[in-house]
DNA sequence: GCCGTTTTCGGCCCGACTGTTTTCAGTCG
């Protein structure tokens, strides 16, 4: 994708300038323009001058470096700043702790080439007199700082963080005495990557809160720790904040720790226009006098906002959204009817058919599909013609069982894409299904052109109703596979497939700028969990978050839909291809 | 570098914590 190529280039021009000693609001305007190309729904090489000048943080000069980048894969300020600082000197910043004053003392004084040579140093105490401004501490963060970034403190996938953020909470709220306690940060907005845990609380002994927390077992490490905020990392190098506030600060402070970053500072100028002054303390008017500050909600009031919901607040469009009164209506967990992708122990699920859908209605659903691998998939003892068959007469008595409380299993495959453009079951097989979810399983590696091809390949096949994991992408382990996701969205439309948001915590694929493209087209949504046990029908709440992120309403995802409503949109394309044929 | 019914120039969010300092700079979020 060229957004986040262009966002890394302008990030990198933004470190380099920082360490020039540039103009600070010029890094700074480097900084905003990479996240909001980052977060841009469009691709911005379909895009013309004056388009990409209206995207907020960009200007003149910023739109003509991105046409530049989108014609040349780089820009000349790019290459011109690479030329003019050291590898070795933007090496150190990626040290947590080093910033760019430090970087620049160190490097002038030791010209390093890589951040072993920093380690030698630090532990040689070689850095302390030599730098001004370092002695033994400063040696010792650095040293941390080190391993820290060896240990990989970089974002995490939310899937590996939310269940000890859940945890952390419930022995705070049970051990140290807060009234209030919630998670703010890129957590409660359900970002896919998670930097560090942020809890936000409310206490009449904040000292006693932070030596609770920072003494839990649990805690590998003391960063900081203060009066009314105190750094943490726990197992797994996670890295947790906890901050006490007033009580009549509380959801100004919720707020602001909410994030985003660049939605704070949007509601900030905001404030100032209306001679408001807005911080994690609370709402002030011209005079000083605090108004309000205890809701969340007080803050959008007085910008006569409505409440946004944290998925939202990346200063994508919301604000405006806002003032127009026009935000979406985010979908919602109970808006979900059922799960149109889970595996049985046939291939590789560990639960029959009957105790997936007794799970499936203790979770308030009303249909659940059974989607097994097919026989491509051996590794998954995927089912060939004559197991599938097998399968489908199990599944039709097993409804003729359930008949009366109106709970439905539909039948359903997950087809390979074989690597020759063809699905793994015949069309005839494929045609007494309810569900047909085709996904790539091999090839990973093949070029753009060809995994494309293969993908839209399947999605024209009248019989596929979704396309599965759309990028194969698994978080932290395994890159996206290259795939135009511009022309598998267009076929997707074209053809009448939906797309699926895969809910599995590794995956979450599509993601949030992906799936807000697709919506944005009209095409159909389905929140999927691809279930292998029945606790897996709990990362419903994963897709459904990404879904919210993506400004999706019930009305843009196909499992709101109820069974017959549902089958009538994804059969929609069996009509059109009977009729042509 | 961006942005503007107060401005086309002069602003740009701002506070907590740490370490090296005797009053503050650097880093982070």
């Amino acid at each position: 994708m060229i957004n986040s190529e262009a966002a890394r280039i302008f990030s990198e021009i933004a470190g380099m300038l920082e360490l020039a000693d540039e103009n600070p609001f010029r890094v700074r305007a480097y900084r905003r323009a990479a996240m909001v190309v980052e977060g841009h729904p469009n691709d911005i090489s379909k895009m013309s001058k004056e388009e990409l000048k209206e995207i907020p943080g960009i200007g003149d000069d910023l739109a003509s470096k991105l046409i530049e980048i989108v014609q040349t894969g780089t820009c000349q300020a790019y290459e011109e700043a690479k030329k003019k600082i050291p590898q070795g000197l933007s090496l150190l910043l990626t040290v947590p702790g080093l910033g760019p004053k430090t970087a620049r003392a160190i490097y002038e004084k030791f010209r390093i080439k890589d951040i072993a040579e920093l380690e030698r140093l630090a532990r040689e105490h070689r850095l302390k007199g030599a730098v001004p401004k370092i002695k033994e501490k400063t040696e010792q963060n650095i040293l941390r700082g080190i391993g820290l970034a060896r240990m990989g403190t970089g974002r995490k996938p939310i899937g590996r963080v939310l269940p000890v953020a859940a945890d952390l909470i419930n022995t705070l709220r049970a051990t140290a005495p807060v009234k209030q306690l919630e998670i703010a940060g890129s957590l409660r907005r359900w970002k896919e990557t998670i930097g560090d845990i942020d809890i936000l609380a409310t206490s009449k002994d904040p000292r006693k809160v932070m030596d609770v927390f920072t003494g839990l077992p649990r805690v590998k490490q003391v960063i900081a720790k203060g009066d009314t905020k105190s750094t943490v990392i726990l197992p797994d190098g996670i890295q947790a904040d906890l901050r006490v506030v007033e009580e009549g600060s509380f959801g100004a402070a919720l707020c602001y720790f909410t994030g985003s970053k660049e939605h704070n500072i949007r509601l900030r100028e905001m404030g100032m226009k209306k001679g408001l002054k807005i911080n994690e303390y609370g709402i002030f008017d011209k005079k000083g006098e605090k108004t309000g500050g205890e809701k969340e909600q007080d803050v959008y009031d007085a910008l006569g906002l409505p409440f946004i919901p944290p998925e939202i607040r990346e200063d994508s469009g919301e604000i405006e959204a806002a003032l127009k009164g026009i935000l979406p209506k985010l979908v919602r967990l109970e808006d979900i009817k059922g799960d149109l992708h889970a595996h049985t122990k046939l291939s590789d699920g560990n639960y029959s058919i009957e105790e997936i859908a007794q799970a499936a209605m203790k979770k308030g659903w009303s249909y659940v599909a059974i989607t097994d691998h097919s026989k491509g998939l051996g590794i998954a003892r995927g089912l060939d013609e004559e197991r599938l068959l097998e399968e489908i007469k199990q599944i039709d008595a097993i409804n003729s069982k359930l008949n009366k409380l109106s709970f439905r299993v539909l039948k359903g495959v997950e087809v390979n894409i074989r690597t020759d453009n063809t699905l793994d079951l015949p069309d005839e097989i494929l045609s007494r299904l309810d569900i047909v979810n085709a996904s790539i399983h091999s090839g990973f590696r093949q070029s753009k052109e060809t995994i494309t091809g293969r993908i839209t390949a399947a999605m024209k096949d009248p019989f596929v109703t979704t396309l599965s994991h759309p990028t194969g992408r698994l978080l932290g382990e395994r890159e996206a596979y290259q795939v135009d996701m511009e022309e598998v969205l267009s076929t997707a439309l074209e053809t009448g497939t939906a797309i699926e948001i895969n809910s599995f915590p590794a995956r979450l694929d599509l993601n949030d700028t992906a799936a807000r493209r697709a919506g944005d087209m009209g095409i159909p949504i389905a929140i999927n969990t691809d279930a292998h046990i029945l606790e897996h029908f709990n990362y419903m709440a994963y897709g459904v978050a990404i879904a919210r992120r993506a400004w999706l309403e019930p009305k843009n995802i196909a499992n709101t839909l109820n069974v017959k409503e549902l089958i009538e949109l994804l059969h929609k394309k069996r009509l059109i291809s009977l009729k042509k044929s």
